[in-house]
DNA sequence: AAATGGGGCAACCGCGAATGT
DNA sequence: TACATTCGCGGTTGCCCCATT
């Protein structure tokens, strides 16, 4: 739908934040919490749109920030998150407390990119891997964001994957959930659990994906092949590391969606014993 | 000392997703 | 279910500072 109209309003302020406005901020939400950024700049007294408040709060303001250069260690996890993950900078900031996406934006086009340059030339050279296209040349920029890591199974003698699954409270959704996974295109096994689980299970057969879904209501379960066939799951996510490496998928199906907050259930529960739990912080 | 160019970073913009009614 | 509103993300812009000429 329509974009709020918030920065187009005519009378309110734009560019730098004043050390006074962002006193103004800072105590209106120390005092009444976030609530509704759109009515926060009225109830407060700025003359900001309620998007340019939320993004100094986010970005600059918040208590919570971290200061200062960035150090090795974050440096690291950048580049390797980035390379799985790709531009989703708020899903590499989850895992950088104290550092904003914003940050770690400006960070890796500034910094960290131009290290990586000679090491890419390298690789595209030895592999014949294509250039990575510019924006312009791809047309559009959702080009980028529906861009999804393929996984290929590279290493058939790996282990069998250690799951860890433990349900915990979750507000009002109380729908049951599965876990199925597979060791070819074709769901193979599938482990289900309600409310209140824990469970561990070892996935055989060096599975190659793995499906988290809700079944609830039994729509995603009796549509889920229906559902691959189109596509029309997001966010996947692969590890690295091929020698232990199911692409996991995670979300919803058209007819049972995931909201935010199961996403983010879902992901702060589901680990992998090993290498790419880490991934999986957001 | 002045001009200039580049880097770094805060902030803005546009879009889609999520949520509310 | 449809539409309106709000939020959050990622790309981009533009200003400021500093090094270089």
């Amino acid at each position: 739908m329509g974009r709020a109209p918030c920065c187009g309003k005519m009378g309110l302020n734009k560019g730098p934040w004043t050390k006074e406005e962002d006193q103004i901020l800072i105590s209106y939400i120390n005092e009444n919490g976030r609530g509704n950024w759109r009515a926060l700049p009225k109830k407060a007294g700025l003359l900001r749109c309620g998007k340019s408040c939320r993004l100094r709060w986010t970005n600059y303001l918040r208590p919570d920030i971290k200061r200062g250069n960035f150090t090795q260690e974050e440096e690291d996890t950048i580049i390797k998150l980035h390379e799985a993950l790709g531009n989703r900078w708020s899903a590499i900031a989850a895992t950088l407390p104290g550092r904003t996406d914003n940050e770690i934006k400006n960070v890796w086009h500034s910094h960290l990119k131009k290290r990586l340059i000679p090491q890419q030339d390298h690789d595209q050279h030895h592999q014949g891997q294509a250039v990575r296209k510019t924006k312009s040349e791809q047309g559009t920029n959702k080009a980028l964001s529906v861009e999804k890591p393929k996984f290929h199974c590279q290493d058939s003698n790996s282990s069998p994957v250690k799951i860890i699954v433990s349900k915990q409270e979750r507000g009002t959704n109380n729908q049951s959930s599965s876990l199925q996974y597979s060791s070819s295109d074709d769901i193979s096994s599938s482990l289900s659990f309600t409310d209140a689980t824990t469970t561990t299970t070892t996935i055989p057969d060096n599975p190659t994906e793995i499906y988290l879904t809700n079944s609830g209501d039994g729509d995603s379960v009796s549509n889920k092949h229906q559902e691959l066939d189109q596509d029309i799951w997001h966010d996947v996510v692969s590890s690295q590391d091929h020698s232990l490496s199911p692409v996991l998928h995670r979300g919803g199906c058209g007819f049972n969606p995931f909201t935010n907050d199961d996403i983010n259930f879902w992901c702060d529960l589901f680990t992998r014993t090993e290498d790419i739990s880490h991934l999986l912080e957001f």
